[in-house]
DNA sequence: TGGTTAATCAAATGTACATTTGATTATACG
DNA sequence: CGTATAATCAAATGTACATTTGATTAACCA
């Protein structure tokens, strides 16, 4: 049974960055299965030898990109650093995900939308991101209990980094002031020091 | 010479209103002309009675949601109250554009990107909207000026607040856990703590 | 009352895709 | 070598719009 074929083949794994990046780039009603095409040197219909369908085309970059970035977040999380250090860890994932891989995360993160119409896919989407979310939430709560850090509203804590790092990836441009982890480290320094409790009243040394 | 025409007008304003609520909801490309028709009661031609064509109209949408915010905006920022009740003051302004007055700042804020190939009109978006950024930043850098924050990456800083502001949209619901002003509120405060100086040495008071 | 015009509609028109189809090429394996 | 198959392409096909066109309606004003 004859089967493997050529060296110039196309991976798919290629065509999922294209894809990705040209969603990213143009929004997924405004891409065209050309435009992805080209970017690996292929025709619109070459596609369909890979990808039934545009729509599925975007569910797999989706489905990559978050379970990428929930890979990584979760070693972290997982691990047994302390809890400021996790979420450093955590914003220089997110970000370099956002600007390096091939903006799949950036695919993931604005083009989640356009799937807003096919229920099934929708769900599976978005107990992905609330997986997602459900790690930093962990983090954040975890360095309150620890009394590294102060209590807060969670919830809106953990959409408002969410907001903040995926942002980032609307401004940020190669060859700018800063590199992608000096920007995570900003931002991470910023929302540390929001999380920093009060000095401590009665410690182990008084005051004075 | 004759003139005003029915009562059962459609007031462009309300155009304006449903294009940005559905660019909002389906994004630039996914927007049929038809459907804005329809929040408005409409058919499809009878809108090119009022804007000559579907870019225009989302020209007319960003136009007019970056005025108006940016407006609202200023009026705080030149007014004469300390930098933290500005910032407060901002954010529940920008909180409340994107959720209450029928998505134009939302629109405004996610469907930029589809005007990236239309480079005169593009321009004038981007300009307005580094306007915007620049209230912002001017409040940061006063309040660092002053003493009552504490030096940082203002750039960053006026990012990462725009983008907690921005991502707002994307996950609010009527009817939530909070309000809009208690959103607002409570990312304020957050980004507050991390502008808080450390506490002063050497002030009026000597320590002990 | 009637002419002028704004506002609308239903029905074309044209185009830009997504997807299909039917070759064509080139590989691997026997 | 030869044949089955993967990968590709160029050229249909069909559809979903944006935009146009040609009435129709109803107000305003003289």
């Amino acid at each position: 049974m004859p089967r493997k074929p050529a060296e110039q083949t196309v991976q798919p794994d290629a065509i999922l960055k294209a894809a990705a990046t040209v969603f990213y780039r143009r929004g997924y009603h405004g891409a065209t299965m050309a435009d992805i095409a080209a970017e690996v040197n292929l025709t619109a219909g070459s596609l369909y030898h890979h990808f039934p369908s545009k729509e599925d085309l975007l569910c797999a970059v989706l489905d990559r990109g978050l379970a990428q970035i929930t890979r990584d977040v979760r070693a972290v999380v997982d691990g047994g650093a302390p809890s400021a250090d996790k979420l450093r860890a955590i914003a220089h994932i997110h970000v370099l995900s956002e600007i390096e891989h091939s903006n799949i995360a950036a695919a993931v993160i604005f083009e989640g939308r356009a799937l807003l119409d096919v229920p099934g896919v929708r769900d599976q989407y978005v107990r992905q991101r609330d997986t997602l979310e459900a790690l930093y939430r962990r983090v954040v709560e975890d360095g309150i209990a620890a009394g590294d850090f102060r209590p807060l509203d969670v919830g809106i804590f953990v959409k408002a980094l969410f907001g903040a790092l995926n942002w980032v990836s609307l401004w940020y441009r190669e060859g700018g002031r800063l590199t992608g982890a000096q920007i995570a480290a900003e931002i991470a320094a910023t929302f540390l020091a929001a999380l920093q409790p009060p000095p401590a009243e009665g410690g182990d040394f008084p005051p004075c």
